[in-house]
DNA sequence: GCCGTACTGGTCAATCTGTTCAATAAAGCA
DNA sequence: TGCTTTATTGAACAGATTGACCAGTACGGC
């Protein structure tokens, strides 16, 4: 994956909000060239520096309006059995491998709390899941954002 | 919010790739007229059902390669405290209060494990943060996504 | 000093946008 | 059933934007 320069933070600064918005409005207040700014965002979505659109939508506005994490453990020789069951959960939004007692942490989310069971109920039933441990997100305190650190 | 419906969730959907797919394609590949995909795309953008483009950013194209979860216990009445400086944290990501003995948890990166280090080291000298529990993500088994949601 | 790479500022035709409009479904309600 | 409201369609328009070029310039490395 190619790194980010500050050029490259400043056109994806000012597309925050629309991502939409033309390049040569972009180009202009940059300051920069409408060729820069269009080869530049080819080179960015090319090489893979950033998610697919959909990782936009937030999930409440599909109606997946409970969040929670649910730590696994595993049968580590069916790991990758494992992953590949998870992969094909739906409300699996994603899935990390943590350093120290628990193996997976994984992210996902439900209609209700009562829907919440049910998924993290199908999480237990994958194939080398052992044990899970379901907590409910009550809030969300400060809701996922890049924005820091695109202004370094 | 607006929740999306099944036309919504297919404009979105062919999109996933390159948001900035001019709308009278997105219309002919999606067999709708113009105007309906763009006072939908209008709406959507209106609705906040979406991140802000920002979100898309992959931290390690920002040279941030390394990802883990704090655990924080908090004064609980110096929460919103807490929240705020949290917020002044570049690198924190995301922050959820989860029920259950945790007060929240902190998503975080970093540009290497030392600088986890230095990360956690300022969320603990956060006002009102009483103590805190690093966890380093070792591999990302599933990348954040919604496809699959979208696809219902 | 030379080279490769990136940026600038300009052009071109083709396409797209935002905006209207009337006509046509589709959906909710009496 | 019939009426009302709302969403969608297809069509039109002028004006803006796109992708593709180009020659000229700036800059860092060798």
């Amino acid at each position: 994956m190619q790194e980010l320069d500050a050029t490259d933070k400043r056109i994806l600064a000012a597309l925050d909000d629309d991502p939409r918005l033309p390049v040569m409005v972009l180009a202009q207040r940059l300051g920069l060239a409408r060729g820069t700014v269009q080869s530049r965002l080819e080179r960015m979505s090319e090489s893979g520096a950033l998610r697919p659109n959909s990782s936009r939508v937030l999930p409440a506005a599909l109606g997946r309006g409970v969040a929670a994490a649910v730590s696994a453990e595993l049968d580590q020789h069916r790991l990758n059995e494992a992953i590949a069951a998870l992969r094909d959960i739906p409300e699996v939004l994603e899935c990390h491998a943590p350093a120290g007692d628990t193996d997976l942490i994984i992210r996902v989310v439900a209609t209700s709390p009562d829907d919440l069971y049910r998924v993290s109920e199908e999480i237990r039933l994958c194939p080398g899941i052992v044990r899970t441990s379901t907590s409910m997100f009550l809030r969300e305190v400060i809701p996922y954002r890049t924005t820091g650190l695109l202004r370094e």
